[in-house]
DNA sequence: GAACTTATGTTATATTATTCCATCTGACCA
DNA sequence: TGGTCAGATGGAATAATATAACATAAGTTC
């Protein structure tokens, strides 16, 4: 196996953290957006673990913090978060994680271990290809792509 | 374009429905399981059309014909349906449609209009085999495919 | 028909997401 | 400098999706 899609157990998780924040501080400088406090909050918690986060849990966090908080400002950060491509939906879930790879747009294909609840994010252009080219045939022009593959990673595997 | 994935406009549907439900019946025969009054009229409106069906769309319906109908009758039927590859949840929907292909485990790849609404189910093992193998590549063990894609039908399309 | 398993009825509640309207803030310009 | 406008946030209400928990009924087996 290389390019683990996981993690380690061990890693820096303040860098992820880091990367990603400084990421979307780029893109947004540079597509003249504006990442207020309250998305780059709800940045920060979505990357705050590897796995999937519900728009209730982020609420919950805010409440904590910023006093009064209500769905519509958490689902509303998501949706500028989403459009911007900075964190994806899995909609298996019900629930978002941050995105690996947030310049240009890209069909991703997700791992979700159901054991650890960890999601990798894969950008495989072939499966991406190989899927369109598959429904061309059939006729239809795909505009998005959902792909969520669950599954088991490899150190649940090895833990049994 | 070969072996159409959508059904024309004109097709038969009371065809589908009529095949959709004998398959039923004789997976139920065969898996000795019980295909009951209710289960079978979910089956039946999930059929009514292409496109995914709500859980509540359905409790209306039951409601009109059944009198008192609650939630949990609905699920119960849905999961009883799932379980057995006789419909499909489409996630990105939260919503069901029927199974094409109610024989044996595959996994499915969904053709979702976002014009039309209808669902096209392929079943390409090529695909499934190449995601399987990319993941298998980084330590990911899948046990189930979520593919949906949303685009536009050919039929949508021609029309613009 | 007694004992058991499976299915359904029913109430309540949990979870996820949106609508709508008011208010505020920052950007631009006269 | 202040007016205007677009975009962002506050906040109440409600919609849409899904499950928990417990009671009753129906089918199966012996």
């Amino acid at each position: 196996m290389e390019n683990p899609a996981f993690p380690s157990r061990e890693h820096d998780h303040a860098q992820c953290i880091e990367n990603a924040l400084n990421a979307a501080e780029r893109i947004c400088r540079e597509g003249n957006l504006r990442l207020t406090g309250i998305r780059k909050r709800v940045l920060e918690i979505v990357w705050e673990r590897h796995a999937p986060t519900g728009a209730y849990h982020i609420l919950d966090r805010l409440r904590k913090e910023h006093g009064a908080a209500a769905p519509p400002t958490v689902y509303r950060a998501l949706n500028f978060l989403l459009a911007h491509g900075l964190v994806h939906k899995i909609e298996s879930f019900n629930a978002f994680v941050g995105c690996r790879k947030p310049d240009g747009a890209h069909a991703a294909q997700f791992l979700i271990c159901t054991t650890c609840r960890r999601v990798a994010e894969l950008d495989d252009p072939e499966v991406a290809t190989l899927i369109s080219s598959k429904a061309a045939h059939a006729g239809f022009d795909v505009s998005r792509q959902t792909i969520e593959l669950q599954g088991s990673c490899n150190d649940c595997a090895c833990r049994g």
